[in-house]
DNA sequence: GTCTATAACTCGATAGAC
DNA sequence: GTCTATCGAGTTATAGAC
C-alpha cells in the first residue's frame, strides 16, 4: 500500500525538479530569461506541468528567492565563528560582498528584484528564517562591538545593523549593475567601507569617573 | 524656403515627445510596463512610429537612463554650496538618498536596472557627463576633507568617494526594493551612516613635527 | 520622409482530451 | 495526472500606402 507515498514523493522531486531547472536557467542567463516554456523545455514536460506544482512564474521566483537566503546565511554563519567582533565584522562584510559577487543573479533575485520577494520574506516569517537569522548576525555584532567597549553613540544597535547592511549591499549592487564604475574591486571597496565604519566607533573614553575602570588597552585594532 | 527646418524641428518635437511619453509610462507604471504598444496609444501613434526615431525600446531606456542624471548632478549640486566639507557632505548624502526615493523608477532605471544603461554611460562618456559630474563632486568632497586636515589613512580619495556612493546607493536601492526592511527611515540611515563614515576620519595630529615621531601612541583610535 | 497595417514571434495561462 | 491545443496579449520589426 505505499503508492500513496511513493506518488507524494514523486510529486515532491517533480516539484524539487522545477525549482532546480528554473535556478538554473536563472543563473544562465538572467531571472527575465525564465519562460514556462524554457522550462518545460528543460524538465521535459509540457508547458501546463508546471502549474501542477506552482500557481504560476511568479510563485516560483517567489520561492527560489526564498530559497536563496539560506546559503547567504551559511556563508555569513560560517564567517562569523571569530570571537573577536572586529575581525568578525571584517570577515563576515568580505563574506556577503563574495556571495553577492558569486551568485550574482540570485543576489539580484533575492535584494534586487522588482516585485517584493524581499518584502514578503521579511514580513511574512516574524523570527527564525534564514533572512531575519542574517540580520540577526549583524545586530549581535552591532552588540557585542557596544559590550567590548566600542561607542555606538548616538546610534542604535539596530541602526548600526542597517547601515551596515545597507552599506554592503550598496557595494554589491553597485558592482553588479555597472561593473565599472566603482573602479576599485569590491573586495577593497568592502575593506576600507568596513574599516571606515569601524572608525567611526570610538573606544569608550577611559571613564574619568569614580575610578580608572575600563582602561581597555586596545592596541591592537584594526 | 522654412519648410526642411520646420520638418526637422517636427521630427525633433516628436522625439521628444515619444521620450516624455516613456518617461511619464515609466513613472506611473514602472519600467517593466513601458511597451511599444503602450508609447504609441499615449501619444495617439501606430506601434512603429517610434522605430522612427529609435532603434529599438533599449535605445529609448538607454536615453531616458542618460537623461536621468541631469536633475541628480543639480540636485547634488545645489547641496554642495557649504564650503565646510563636512556640512556639505551630509547635504549631498541626504539630497542623494531624497533624489532616489523621490524618483523612484528613474532612479531603478539608472542605477538598478539589468541591462548595462549604467556601463554606457560611465564608459561613453569620459568626462564633463552628469554622471562624471557626480562622482566628481563625491572626489573634491573627499579630496576637501583631506584639505581640511582629516586623514584617510591607507584610503585613498578615489576610494573614499567610491564608498561614500556605494553607502547611499545602499540605503535608497535597498529601501525602494524593500520598504520595510530597513525598518529606520532612509533619512535616518543616511545620517547615520554619513555620521559614522565622517567619525572614522579623524582630524590629523597638530603635526608633532620630526621631534617626537615615531613614538606612535595611537591612543585614541583606530 | 512619415505613418499604417501587419507580419512573425514570444509569453503566461487555461480548457479539455486522453 | 499529463499533454495538446489554443487563447489573448505582448514584443520587435518590416513592407508599403500616403
Amino acid at each position: 500500500m505505499g503508492t500513496k507515498e511513493r506518488r507524494q514523493r514523486e510529486k515532491k522531486d517533480q516539484r524539487q525538479k522545477i525549482l532546480d531547472a528554473a535556478l538554473e536557467i536563472i543563473n544562465q542567463e538572467g531571472f527575465a530569461a525564465l519562460s514556462m516554456r524554457k522550462l518545460a523545455d528543460r524538465i521535459e514536460y509540457c508547458p501546463a506541468a508546471s502549474y501542477l506544482h506552482f500557481d504560476s512564474r511568479e510563485h516560483i521566483a517567489r520561492e527560489l528567492s526564498a530559497a536563496g537566503y539560506d546559503p547567504l546565511l551559511d556563508r555569513l554563519t560560517a564567517a562569523a565563528s571569530n570571537p573577536n567582533p572586529i575581525e568578525r565584522l571584517t570577515a563576515v562584510n568580505q563574506s556577503y560582498v563574495a556571495f553577492g559577487l558569486e551568485h550574482p543573479e540570485t543576489y539580484r533575485l533575492i535584494f534586487m528584484g522588482d516585485s517584493g520577494y524581499m518584502t514578503a520574506v521579511f514580513a511574512e516569517k516574524t523570527t527564525d528564517s534564514p533572512a531575519d537569522g542574517s540580520y540577526q548576525l549583524l545586530l549581535d555584532l552591532a552588540k557585542d562591538l557596544k559590550r567590548a567597549g566600542f561607542d555606538l553613540g548616538r546610534t542604535t544597535a539596530n541602526e548600526f545593523a542597517e547601515i551596515l547592511w545597507a552599506a554592503m549591499h550598496g557595494i554589491v549592487s553597485l558592482k553588479l549593475t555597472c561593473p565599472m564604475f566603482p573602479a576599485s574591486p569590491a573586495a577593497t571597496l568592502a575593506k576600507v567601507m568596513t574599516r571606515t565604519l569601524i572608525n567611526g566607533l570610538h573606544p569608550k573614553k577611559p571613564a574619568a569617573k569614580h575610578s580608572s575602570r575600563g582602561t581597555k588597552k586596545r592596541t591592537s585594532k584594526p
